[in-house]
DNA sequence: GTCTATAAAGTGATAGAC
DNA sequence: GTCTATCACTTTATAGAC
C-alpha cells in the first residue's frame, strides 16, 4: 500500500513542475509580452526540453488560459480587501482605483485577460458571467477569495449590489438599470486602462483624477466625507 | 520635355500600386484579422512578388501604420458630420454614438488603430494629440475633414468646446475640468468598444443604452427634447 | 520595377529512443 | 517522464538576374 504515497509524491512532483513552467511563462509574458511567449523560450528557462512541456499543457494557447485565470485571481484578490468598505459609495470608488491601479501595475497580465483574445478572457471569467442573467437579485453574498469558481459573477454582485444600495438611499435613479450601470462603469475603468496601455499620448490627467471623475458624475461627489484632493 | 509626362505617368503607376497594396492587406486585416496579415499573403492577392512590396513600403509595420492613418481618417469622416448639431448635449451623444457604432462596424481597423501596438496608434493620430496641452482655449475650429493634419486635436476639441458650452450653460460644474471629462468619456466609450470586441459575454445591456446612460450620467438626462427610448 | 531564389531565423507540435 | 531529433511550416527581408 506504499503505492498511493508513491503516487502521491509523483503527483506532487508533477504539480511542482506544472507551476515551475506557469512561472517561467508568467516572467517571460510580463517582460516580452505575450506576442513573445513560445515552447522553446519556456523549455530554455525551465531547463527542460520543449516536448516536456506537452506533458503539463497541451499547447500554447493552454498555457495562456492558464495565465489568464491565475491573472483572474490576482485581480480579484487585489479588489477583495475593498469589499468591506461600508459605504457604498466609497466602496465602489475604492474598487474602481484599484482596478486600475492593478491594470497598470500588471501591464502585460491585463493585456492578456482582457485584449487579446475572446477565448482568453473567457477562460479568465470562467464563463461565470454568463450563468444567470438575473440583474436584480440577492444580498451582497462576498466569497470573491483565493480560487475562481464564480468569481467573475462574485465581482459583478458585489458592484450590482453597491449600486442598488445608493438607489435606495435616493443617490441614484430609482429608474436605472443596475446591470447597465454597472457595465458602463467596468467599460470606463477598462477604457482608462487600455488607452494608457496603448495610446502613447493618453491621458494628459492622471488616472485617479479620470476615475474619481468618473465616480463623481456616475454617483455625485461626496459631501465633504472623505479627503479630496483639488 | 515628355520626361516629364513619363516621370509623372510613373508616379501615378506606383501610387496605384501602391493602393491596391493597401486595399488587399484591408481586405485581409478585415477577412483574418491582424495577426494573419503577412507580406506573402498581400503579394499572393495583388498577383506580385513578395519583393515588389518591399519598393512601396519599408516593412510590414509600415504597412500596418499606413492602415492605421487610413482606418482613423474614416473614423474621423464618420463623426464629421454630428459635430453640426446645435445643441451641445445633443451633439456629444450623437457624436458618442457614432464612434462606438464605428469600432462595432469595423471591428479589426478599430483593433489595429487602438488595441494593438502604441506606435500604430501613435501613427494613426499623426502625433497629433502630442501637441499643444492647451486644455481650456479657443472656439469651436470644426474642420475634420478628408485628410488628417491635426486631426485627432480637432476632434478633441470639438469635444472639450461641446463641454465648455454646457459649462456655460450651467448643465456642467463649473469646476470641472474638461479636458479630464474628454479623456473620462473617450475612455467609456473606447471600454464599450474595446470589452464588445475581446470578452464574449459583455454585454448584457444594448451598447446603445450604455451610450445613452454614460451621457445621462455625466450631462444630465435630456429635458424632453429627443426621443428617448425607455 | 519586377522577378526568382533563398537566406536566416523562427514557430508549434510529435515520434520514438531511453 | 524526459530526451533527441525532426517534421512541416511560417515568417521578414534581401541579393542578384533580367
Amino acid at each position: 500500500m506504499h503505492d498511493m504515497g508513491i503516487a502521491e509524491r509523483k503527483h506532487r512532483q508533477k504539480q511542482a513542475l506544472r507551476e515551475r513552467i506557469l512561472e517561467a511563462s508568467r516572467a517571460i509574458v510580463m517582460r516580452e509580452g505575450f506576442a513573445a511567449l513560445s515552447m522553446r523560450k519556456i523549455a530554455d528557462a525551465i531547463e527542460y526540453s520543449p516536448a516536456t512541456l506537452y506533458l503539463h499543457f497541451e499547447s500554447r494557447d493552454d498555457i495562456a488560459r492558464a495565465l489568464c485565470a491565475e491573472g483572474y485571481d490576482q485581480l480579484l484578490a487585489s479588489l477583495a480587501p475593498h469589499a468591506q468598505i461600508a459605504e457604498p459609495q466609497a466602496r465602489l470608488r475604492a474598487i474602481a482605483h484599484a482596478y486600475v491601479a492593478f491594470g497598470l501595475a500588471n501591464r502585460e497580465t491585463y493585456r492578456l485577460i482582457f485584449m487579446e483574445d475572446p477565448s482568453y478572457t473567457d477562460s479568465a471569467l470562467g464563463g461565470a458571467l454568463a450563468g444567470g442573467a438575473s440583474s436584480e437579485a440577492g444580498p451582497a453574498a462576498v466569497a470573491s477569495e483565493g480560487a475562481n469558481p464564480e468569481g467573475g459573477d462574485a465581482a459583478f454582485r458585489l458592484l450590482i449590489d453597491s449600486i442598488e444600495e445608493l438607489k435606495a438611499a435616493g443617490r441614484v435613479s430609482a429608474s436605472a438599470v443596475s446591470q447597465t450601470w454597472v457595465e458602463a462603469l467596468w467599460a470606463t475603468l477598462h477604457g482608462i486602462v487600455a488607452l494608457t496601455l496603448t495610446c502613447p499620448v493618453y491621458p494628459h490627467s492622471p488616472v485617479e483624477k479620470l476615475v474619481d471623475a468618473a465616480i463623481d458624475a456616475w454617483f455625485g461627489a461626496p459631501d465633504a466625507q472623505r479627503s479630496r484632493r483639488a
